[in-house]
DNA sequence: AAAGATTGAATAATCAATCTTT
DNA sequence: AAAGATTGATTATTCAATCTTT
């Protein structure tokens, strides 16, 4: 018969709270919060842009005709349809997207990247490139970084079958 | 000279919109928006509990005496410190926290565990755990998985070295 | 009836200001 | 005056409902 670890009045039985699994969801969701946080403070000091803003207007700087409709859109960001009509409606009234009509199918709408829009990305690309290297080839050196990108991919593939098969089509993340 | 590649009429430079980089970020939050979704659901479907909700319950189960000063928890969580008092509003409400006195610092709180809280965190741990194996230990097979926890480990130290140097005292999170 | 997009209502996150204690 | 915590005001996000077009 096995005794019992811990006696003492009150205590609880642990039941997997010390699962290494725990440890690695934790250090991703602390990664990423701090990863966001870097970036956007930076992204806002540098460039008056917020990290959505910039993820964005790099979908459409990217599209062929610098636009995409608001549904594909609204799927390649983490936003969801509602929340990206209002991402854009202040896109708008900033003057760096405009919406225009669709011509094959009238409910839909098309975001279009202004010429404003576009000299803000084309700015903002390099500031924001500049700032990651720094941050990730200092970090994750040598193949490293090679290797986590690698990691991340069978992981978003694993998450998010949409975007790895489109990723197949056009490549907008891998 | 070098020849101009594009230019037809209205087309922009592309000033490093495909820098890999890019798509390792890009990559890296996709997988987290992903994660986040899918534990989310389940953990809401099964335990009626919030990821926010495990991620600080968890954080008091694992403290001594179950509690832990309101600054604290702040900083372990991706919360403000008026985040995290609302936050704890909604669970005391729930009957899963309880605020208590501190006796050394009257300016201070701690939030701690009640036995309902601490009975629902028990259960949603396995749940949880569960889950995510089945998840990630199919996606990362082999030794990917220590891998990635610690190519994590080296991202988020340089991103939050107050973290970081916490867990070399208590280990809260690797 | 279903798809694309938008809107209203409800919920939650932050910053700055405030209050208490040190 | 500074630190710990909370509150008010503002902004942003989501779900469900709505409107138009297919």
């Amino acid at each position: 018969m096995a005794p019992d670890i811990d006696t003492s009045a009150g205590a609880r039985p642990a039941p997997s709270l010390d699962d290494p699994l725990l440890t690695t969801l934790g250090l991703f969701f602390e990664a990423h919060a701090g990863l966001a946080l870097v970036l956007e403070r930076h992204l806002e000091a540098e460039c008056a842009m917020s990290l959505q803003w910039f993820e964005v207007l790099l979908r459409l700087a990217r599209s062929p005709g610098n636009r995409l409709r608001m549904s594909d859109l609204a799927a390649q960001t983490t936003l969801s349809t509602s929340g990206l009509t209002r991402a854009v409606d202040r896109l708008e009234s900033a003057g760096l997207v405009r919406r225009e009509a669709c011509d094959s199918d009238r409910r839909g709408a098309f975001a279009a990247l202004t010429a404003s829009g576009a000299e803000r990305i084309d700015a903002a690309v390099p500031v924001h490139l500049a700032q990651a290297h720094d941050l990730l080839d200092r970090t994750l050196p040598g193949d490293r970084l090679e290797t986590f990108t690698d990691l991340l991919r069978h992981l978003r593939d694993a998450l998010n079958p949409a975007a790895a098969e489109a990723s197949v089509i056009a490549d907008p993340d891998g």
